[in-house]
DNA sequence: GTCTATAAGCAGATAGAC
DNA sequence: GTCTATCTGCTTATAGAC
């Protein structure tokens, strides 16, 4: 009884991270078994399927991304604009930075996406509703003064894919300077149009 | 005798396609072999284990991402700078359109290469070249007084990670206008500093 | 060079006892 | 709930004939 919810977040939290380290494939159920210290049966007993269990955890992770992805516009105004917006990309860099196995298992669900339909849709869910937060920051930007309104698309989906990207770029261990990167980004885009 | 040179790049021709649809571990060589229309065995005859067959196709990509990754600095003048730059980044989009495997693939060593250190340092490699050959453009650009000289590092790195990106959201299926995204990258970096 | 036959091992999954 | 024992199927890889 009680020892059930228990069993159940230990195997969830071990394949989480297992598969983070070796991917989906190459970690087997056995593999997750022994290291929880049960036997392999008693995984089936809470999933059906290693397929289910890979989609428990794609749903968990979908849900935090979902619940982490909106941040308030109360505390923006005209004179801090430009540093919330630089705040914001340097507050996920820093996530980045404590958050070893997220990342890593969030690709590999993007590679089963580009196969699998069954991830796909859920995924062009977040990633628009990312691209759409800094859609809205920018609008209101505009409302507020304190950006100009051209082409506020194309720089929203700008700033979205950057900080996107160096996520990327520090999962694979590449040292830059992705805070001055974030923070060009963001001024450059504020910058005045020239006509 | 001619037969082997045919059906070595006929085995790494259908590898590469289908490591590209499926995943190096949904792959089988028993499937390779089937579809190339030889026997299994028959691949052994060519490369010692598939592990073999897998880094003989990342060296042919190593070395053809390497090869394309050098334009010259030739017709570039002050007057046509921001112009070449974007169309630089066009050029690689077109690309992207027309090559469904290749991103595929790469993005499946990129997943191999955050845990096994073999693939990391020629990926590595490459994407500093990446990055540098960005900056180079931009170092020029200062020579000739076509770009403000600073920060021309984060903006090199801010170039070279999104039109990367930009790669990455279209193997998706993700419909954006990412001539619109880079156009206004460039311009935005080479705005004039308000200072 | 390419084949048939086969070895050895591990995968996901199930039956059934406790 | 969790176990031991087991099934089926597929994997990489090899032996050896032609």
């Amino acid at each position: 009884m009680g020892n059930k919810e228990n069993t159940h977040k230990n195997i969830v939290e071990t394949a989480f991270k297992m598969f983070s380290d070796n991917g989906f494939d190459k970690t087997s159920l056995s593999m997750i078994a022994k290291e929880v210290g049960i036997s392999k049966p008693a995984i089936y007993y809470y999933f059906e399927s290693k397929e289910q269990l890979i989609d428990y955890i794609f749903d968990e992770i979908c849900k935090e991304i979902e619940h982490q992805n909106d941040f308030s516009l109360d505390r923006i105004s005209i004179d801090n604009f430009e540093a919330e917006l630089i705040s914001i990309g340097y507050r996920m860099i820093e996530e980045h930075e404590h958050d070893e196995y997220f990342n890593k298992i969030f690709n590999e669900y993007i590679l089963l996406a580009s196969r699998n339909e069954k991830y796909r849709n859920r995924l062009y869910e977040i990633q628009k509703g990312y691209l759409t937060t800094y859609y809205d920051l920018l609008k209101f930007g505009v409302e507020i003064g304190a950006v100009s309104a051209g082409n506020i698309e194309s720089k929203a989906n700008l700033l979205g894919m950057l900080i996107d990207n160096i996520g990327n770029f520090m999962l694979t261990g590449f040292q830059l300077d992705y805070r001055g990167i974030w923070k060009e980004a963001v001024t450059s885009v504020l910058k005045e149009d020239k006509s």
